[in-house]
RNA sequence: GCACCUGUGGCUCAAUUGGAUAGAGCAUCAGACUUCGGAUCUGAGGGUUAGAGGUUCGAGUCCUCUCAGGUGUACCA
């Protein structure tokens, strides 16, 4: 439920009655237990507009605030906070609508927005490493969580299939004589083969350069060989999205090939436009207060990445008809794309109302702190990171179940997938990353599986019950009562998530949330031997439980991370 | 040179967008088990939020300067 918008609206019911001549700003969640559950502090800010003392007029909001039902008590607390408890009645009857809903009672949008979630995007000409993690899942998680909430998403995956080096590419696949199912097994090894060929062999970089141009012209053998080699490796990267539990597929692909015919339109449509200046021989958009212009065509008549880029964009808005279109792209390119948004704008490619966004995040280092170079061959393959995260996770099983070999290597693969997923969509996208092998793969502290575990407590109370969890929610004491706002705050919580597209801000609410039931569960017995609670406490604990595990697996499966029963 | 980003306990990160005593995890130390699943819970120590000014009822958050690091900066993507 919206359970901010709720308390706001009783807020600016009061402001009406009291006569306050101003907007109510929101409340917000009470920073500390003892302060309620939630707080408005708007009457600070109010005091000189008004010319009161903000103690006078908190207490003129809270005199004609409308208490009945939702909430059970106010408070003015120091220079004019407003602390707000929730009526434990109210919050008990919307936890039982929340666990008897099939969406937690989580509303779909009325306005749904078109969005296109532009992620992933790795390049055909090489294997995908762990530079491409970010994208792929901040990505995948926004897309999720946009679908999730109701609103028209579109996933586009702009891999790199086209360039110069392609013809390289084809022209040694073709010297191979083979299907290519042996030779591109190893995309690096191959590409520095073919590079090897090139350098070593002018007839061959002849033919290289001359299949450039054929690929482009259309010519059908070139084609077929630079089909067969993007199947390929686009089949690499779908092997790695499977593992990775990522919701990319084919239909997805929207290849900068697609846009090749439409790039000499951008030129000559800004052309019209009048944007285009002739700047040392390349045709350029010069954007007011930037040193550097937009290169939208080369001297030797070539186009490049903004290029594409406008064409994409253009593709969106009009094609796609996007009202929002999101970029989780590498914060490096940040002027890359602040000054492609401007141009598409200026151009009018993109209507003046779509809000054009470069979700970026931050840049991958080593341990030393310094950049990670992806040309010192230091890279790690994304599918080597990946099968040594499930290695890892199957070490640590405790076998106290029996599995079955296979039945621990479908558990490893949860656990280790959710290990690197979480270690990275926990921290705030936009700071730069320090890659770190031993934390992404472990398993302490505040990570998947500690949420994962949580659940599968939860499932394993319900197997020793073994009975319908139906029984009604009664609070019965201060920490069922946090609990179970913590609950109700998950709508909130995920709007929040979704305009800011910052993924850490759903896993810091999980692992809240778990943290909390872990105390609930220590504190507040349900099937423990010897206790002493009546049937109505049982099953209001269990009921709970359920609506905590719901929410959890909810949450997870947003992140693209799975939850099992039994751990 | 210019522009943008970042700087928070030993380490890795939070902080509801200007709110009350800056919170977690790891690590360290001390507790709780014939476990409703200990991959858990309870507690302790550890901070002048890089530094200096400023704005105001109130600043980790906004402004100015300094320092340190990172990134970008005309035909790669």
């Amino acid at each position: 439920m919206k359970l901010k918008s709720q308390i706001n609206h009783v807020i600016e019911n009061a402001f009406s009655k009291a006569g306050i001549p101003h907007k109510a700003m929101s409340v917000s969640e009470a920073t500390k237990a003892e302060f309620g559950d939630y707080q408005f502090n708007g009457a600070m800010a109010l005091s000189k507009k008004l010319g009161k003392n903000p103690r006078e007029i908190a207490n003129d909001i809270i005199n004609h605030l409308d208490v009945t039902g939702l909430l059970s008590k106010v408070e003015i607390a120091g220079p004019g906070f407003i602390n707000i408890w929730l009526n434990p009645l109210f919050v008990a009857s919307e936890c039982q609508l929340a666990v008897e809903s099939e969406r937690l009672n989580i509303a779909q949008r009325e306005n749904p927005s078109k969005v296109v979630v532009d992620y992933s995007g790795p390049n055909m000409a090489k294997q995908m490493h762990v530079g491409h993690l970010r994208s792929t899942i901040i990505g995948d998680t926004l897309a999720n969580l946009l679908h999730f909430l109701g609103d028209e998403v579109t996933r586009q995956n702009h891999i790199g299939d086209w360039g110069t080096q392609f013809g390289m590419l084809i022209a040694y696949l073709e010297m191979k004589d083979e299907d290519g199912s042996v030779s591109l097994k190893n995309l690096e090894i191959f590409y520095k083969d073919a590079k090897a060929e090139f350098d070593a062999n002018p007839k061959f970089a002849d033919k290289a350069r001359e299949y450039v141009v054929k690929i482009q012209s259309g010519d059908a053998h070139c084609l077929t060989l630079w089909q067969k080699f993007i199947d390929i490796s686009l089949g690499h990267c779908e092997e790695v999205y499977h593992k990775l539990n990522v919701n990319l597929s084919r239909k997805d692909v929207r290849a900068e090939s697609f846009y090749n015919d439409d790039l000499s339109h951008v030129v000559s449509d800004l052309e019209k436009a009048g944007l285009l200046t002739q700047s040392q021989g390349a045709k350029c958009v010069f954007l007011e207060g930037d040193e550097i212009p937009v290169i939208i065509q080369k001297g030797d008549g070539g186009y490049l990445y903004a290029t594409t880029d406008l064409a994409a964009l253009r593709f969106r808005a009009k094609n796609l008809e996007a009202d929002r279109i999101c970029y989780v792209v590498d914060a490096r390119q940040a002027g890359h794309f602040k000054q492609v948004f401007k141009v598409a704008k200026n151009a009018h490619f993109v209507d003046e109302k779509v809000k054009l966004e470069h979700i970026a995040f931050g840049t991958m280092m080593d341990k030393g702190g310094k950049p990670f170079k992806t040309r010192d061959g230091g890279t790690i393959k994304l599918i080597d990171l990946l099968d040594e995260a499930v290695n890892k996770a199957k070490d640590t099983i405790n076998n106290k179940e029996q599995y079955t070999q296979e039945e621990i290597d479908a558990l490893a693969k949860i656990i280790g997938i959710g290990a690197v997923k979480y270690a990275d969509l926990s921290i705030n996208r936009e700071s730069n990353y320090i890659f770190n092998w031993d934390k992404m793969l472990s398993f302490e502290g505040n990570t998947s599986l500690y949420m994962q575990y949580a659940y599968a407590r939860i499932q394993s109370i319900f197997r020793k019950y073994n009975a319908p969890i139906n029984g009604k929610i009664i609070i019965g004491d201060a920490l069922e009562h946090h609990l179970a706002v913590m609950l109700l705050r998950f709508e909130d919580m995920l709007n929040r998530t979704a305009i800011d597209a910052s993924p850490n801000q759903l896993s810091t609410y999980l692992y809240e949330l778990a943290t909390l039931f872990m105390r609930f569960y220590e504190q507040n017995p349900i099937l423990k031997e010897g206790i002493n609670i009546t049937e109505e406490t049982k099953e209001s604990r269990l009921a709970l439980a359920n609506l905590t595990a719901k929410t959890i697996k909810q949450g997870l499966d947003i992140l693209g991370i799975e939850v099992v029963d039994k751990l």
